[in-house]
DNA sequence: TTAAAATAAGACCAAAAGGTCTTTTATAAA
DNA sequence: TTTATAAAAGACCTTTTGGTCTTATTTTAA
């Protein structure tokens, strides 16, 4: 016996094994016969779930944003100071060719997609965007408060920095198949914030 | 009586036509009947001059690469100094919500759109990308050889500092609907290099 | 343990998609 | 200007796709 019902965790199973799928071909190239491919279930197992398609890609977008929201708050939330916490986010995007979420970052995947046809994906695009954008900030605002960063650091350029940064090297990553351009990337926006440090005596 | 036969100007047409939907709609999101309702055209039109979709794909793909290629050559050319031609390439980026291809950049947009699906087209994209890289370095070393830039500036990181982060502020404009992003980073950008230049007696 | 209720299977359907083919129209060389 | 040739129209076809519905199976509560 299980504390939820059986819909409940089959709905949860379809979004789990969909999601990666959506992620990687993008929704209007998805097909439910990839998903019954994914799942092994019949139509009337996703049918009696879920209303439609659109039903599916939507949770499957939620899904998404939220494991990616979950993974980078577990990372963070270990370390204690505003560099560690920032380099720790910084590392979850180290090897673009093998990421945690199967087809590379949603963020850039959804948001490209949905741009010009999915207005619906594309406002939890922006969401999760400021979402991450106003956490980051938050926490180097932080570290220039506690005496760790410089107040010369501007929290929201080097935020937007590293967003930009992290999304325009995993298209190229990717693209070219080489971690060259994140690890470059990388080294770069560490050594930026570094420079911002304030040694503790 | 023009210079090219009608076949060729037809086949022309239909790719100018079909780019800007492609590079929008990305390439499974964009069907015959688009291009027919872009084209004015039956499919007797199409099909005589394209073996199938995907051969329409590919000549778009390679239209859009040669006007962004031709648009950056354009304005750069003008220029005579790196700091100018890197700024002219630059500015081209400067709004993103209003580009000079409808459906925006398509490196991104295609580079995202056939990451996991389309060997074909990410190749070309890998291809763009590597070539715009080269282009650019080559322009800042001849800018240090000539003593307008300082030996203190990494051509290749600088550049590619320059394609992802003009990549990720457009994915970031575009989603959140505001051009503030994408002025910040080329502020940001322009500031960098300007930090290299030296002043001439 | 059993029977009502919930869930899933899969045959079926309709619409959309890509693509073909014959007919018609336009082009261009003689 | 005519006529052979090239190009385009659009009816038609086939496959793929999303979605429905009845039937069978599994859950689950009594």
């Amino acid at each position: 016996m299980n504390t939820k019902g059986k819909a409940e965790r089959t709905k949860q199973f379809i979004i789990e094994q969909s999601a990666p799928i959506f992620n990687s071909k993008g929704i209007a190239g998805t097909t439910i016969d990839d998903i019954l491919a994914a799942t092994k279930m019949a139509k009337g197992g996703i049918y009696g779930n879920f209303e439609n398609k659109e039903a599916i890609s939507i949770a499957s977008v939620d899904f998404l944003f939220s494991k990616m929201s979950a993974k980078a708050y577990a990372v963070m939330s270990k370390e204690k100071t505003a560099v560690k916490k920032l380099f720790a986010f910084i590392d979850l995007r180290e090897n673009p060719l093998v990421p945690y979420i199967e087809g590379g970052c949603p963020i850039l995947n959804l948001g490209v997609d949905s741009d010009n046809t999915n207005p619906t994906v594309k406002k939890k695009v922006k969401a999760m965007i400021e979402g991450s954008m106003t956490l980051f900030i938050d926490i180097l605002k932080q570290g220039i408060a506690n005496g760790e960063l410089s107040t010369q650091l501007n929290p929201e350029e080097y935020c937007l920095k590293v967003l930009v940064m992290l999304e325009g090297a995993t298209l190229v990553s990717r693209v070219t198949d080489s971690i060259k351009p994140m690890h470059t990337v990388i080294k770069i926006l560490k050594s930026e914030l570094l420079s911002f440090e304030i040694k503790q005596a």
